[in-house]
DNA sequence: CGATAGTTTAGATTATATCTAATCTGACAA
DNA sequence: TTGTCAGATTAGATATAATCTAAACTATCG
């Protein structure tokens, strides 16, 4: 996505375009992984303009409020992020715990009247196992043995 | 469950039934919420045995990682668990955040080869939208005006 | 241009989780 | 039964992640 494309986004979400929601945008829309809130500040801070540590998470709460980044549902300690582009589900390793993105598909929904009451918005999926990485070193100290 | 079965439990994943650990366990058999660490420090330390708050971490990591308690994948600062009874999927209120068990049902598992050279060991579902209370809450506003 | 709301700042503070070293406890072997 | 030792707990210190605070800055609108 384009400088446009993220100025666009953000105004049409009803945040003013500021140089610091730019660059936090700008960084997790060229992410494949799922950086925490200190990661970001990090790689942010790396180049102008240069953002202070409550701003960083100001924005990240003022985008995930809009709609525009999502925390991901996952376990550890510091929340982790990803913008909002490209529908996709995720895999978390049981091991190490880092999170990938995998290809959407379409999850059955529930039948009708099983959520009771609550209105149902959306059903994310999660897939837990052994990454490549950690599933690969499982089998490599047994099989030389 | 009762207190022989969770001794049973305890003892059956390798860990000793001390009093601190069978509180903990009690305790989240007894729920239906998803209480966090501190929550969960308040409760069992209402009687006896007391536990200290790093006894109480410690035992909950130990729990987890014998895979008898797990943490459920939510958003908010705190970790929240669940101990492994009978299997259910979550539901993740958008606006108050509580973390709701609904029914299990089986999800329609990916194709093979969907993720490579990962292992799968669960899918996890979570729904997300309005739990029943908020969702009654935002239709009166409206249905007055 | 001035006013004002929105945003950022930098450091302080809070909340959650983890560490640390000493002490306690229970299990097991002799 | 006793002694040993590994596992567990303790209580407070420390680390980490997130949030608060009040001042300053900035952009927008009238």
């Amino acid at each position: 996505m384009d400088a446009e494309a993220i100025k666009r986004s953000l105004e049409g979400s009803g945040l003013r375009c500021t140089p610091q929601r730019y660059a936090v945008m700008a960084f997790l829309m060229g992410q494949t992984k799922h950086p925490t809130a200190g990661e970001i500040f990090e790689a942010v801070n790396r180049v102008d303009p240069r953002s202070s540590r409550a701003t960083i998470y100001n924005n990240l709460r003022d985008l995930v409020q809009v709609g525009l980044v999502r925390e991901v549902a996952a376990e550890g300690r510091a929340a982790r992020f990803d913008a909002k582009g490209m529908r996709h589900h995720h895999f978390i390793c049981d091991r190490c715990g880092k999170v990938e993105d995998v290809d959407w598909y379409d999850v059955s929904t529930p039948e009708s009247g099983y959520l009771g009451t609550r209105t149902l918005r959306e059903c994310e999926l999660i897939f837990r196992g052994l990454c490549a990485k950690c599933a690969s070193r499982r089998v490599s100290p047994r099989s030389s043995s």
